[in-house]
DNA sequence: TTTAAAATACCTGAAAAAAGGGATAAACGA
DNA sequence: TCGTTTATCCCTTTTTTCAGGTATTTTAAA
């Protein structure tokens, strides 16, 4: 019973790599790939994988977003996420977008292998370190609201509370208030901690 | 003339991957593949590569570290380096640490193989986006002090002036002169943009 | 309809940062 | 040795944040 699998990833390399590894093995057979978001939509009409490799970095689209539309679509269709790093949020949200597993690049054959057969057994495949990094979590996840990340994303760019007031238009005490819930919530002593923080808990992004 | 390369990454699929797209090319040569630093300088006493396929994220020390070495040991052999990210300042120092080019890990076999010719006809080779990306380039690249990034590091904690200075055996008008300096130098209004700026520049980073 | 969460808004006062200057001493490289 | 950079330190004032509360209205879901 050889196991199809598919490639989401705007890396040539990886996906030449992952094709070339397991090419000589008997059971795994490579359907296809995409470099993108929409064109896996597409293939996936023809290509009927049992499991899909995919990259959580995609040009058009996030990997988690991707996951969500297949298993809605396909939920036979197993997904295990591909990354370079192994960022506590975007693995818990690969799982709870619907992914079986999650393994990074530089992960060798073998690994792969032990990956697509475990998926294929309807368990959950965690790369060691990935799975060490879930373990050393480190308290209940921040949730924030609308607002709030509204106004933690202006504070970030160096707004006063009476600038952000103006631009949201809100009095400044409202956005005092918002301020303190988010020093709360993000656990921090003030504005400069916070924005760390926030990065850390990926509540803000490099990519503005 | 067949242009002989070696492939430094710690990503299998990479490296596989390179080897696999360019295994049926006449004008070049895989010679070899190290995952990490270390094993590269001991493979380069025997290979004897033109050309270095060289990841800037290493497990064991930084692409940019490497290339110093190995243009130091072996001046002739050229060094490209490998990313997943264009970071600029990643860029400007692997350049000044004597690489002859940057590719993105997107590249296709055709954007390889112009790459390492470029590179063997003693010219440099920039990859599209990242030659884009510095083009755009905002200004001066900041230094700081080694005063200067143990106070910004201190004050991305939370920490206030005061406990700056009982931490560093300071006045604390001392660490108010040092915070004011690093306004200036990052461009930024406030300490919450100044944390955003200094992870924006690469001053910060995520993983303490 | 009811309940809980989010949004909005406020008060006072203290703490901290920021602004806009000033200065001298120490360290480093040519 | 000299010139430049870095480090250290200060002053006063103003602005802004932070702490520790208070409250009502709106919104969304059960």
């Amino acid at each position: 019973m050889t196991t199809k699998f598919f490639i989401v990833d705007d890396h040539f390399m990886v996906v030449e790599g992952i094709r070339s590894l397991l090419q000589d093995e008997k059971s795994v057979q490579w359907v296809g790939s995409a470099r993108n978001a929409a064109f896996c939509m597409a293939e996936l009409l023809t290509r009927n994988p049992d499991i899909i490799l995919m990259d959580i970095n995609l040009p058009d689209k996030s990997g988690i977003e991707l996951c969500r539309e297949v298993k809605q679509k396909y939920p036979s269709v197993k997904v295990i996420g591909l990354s370079t790093f192994n960022q506590q949020s975007f693995v818990k949200k690969m799982l709870e977008s619907g992914a079986s597993g999650y393994i990074l690049k530089n992960a060798a054959k073998k690994e792969l292998l032990k990956a697509m057969d475990t998926v294929m057994r309807g368990q959950v495949y965690m790369n060691e370190e990935v799975s060490r990094l879930l373990r050393q979590s480190t308290g209940p996840e921040v949730v924030l609201t609308k607002r709030e990340k509204e106004i933690l994303s202006l504070i970030a760019e160096g707004l006063t509370n009476a600038e952000i007031a103006d631009r949201l238009y809100l009095g400044t005490t409202t956005v005092d208030t918002h301020r303190k819930h988010l020093l709360l919530k993000i656990g921090a002593r003030n504005s400069a901690e916070m924005v760390k923080k926030a990065f850390l808990k990926n509540l803000l992004q490099l990519d503005s």
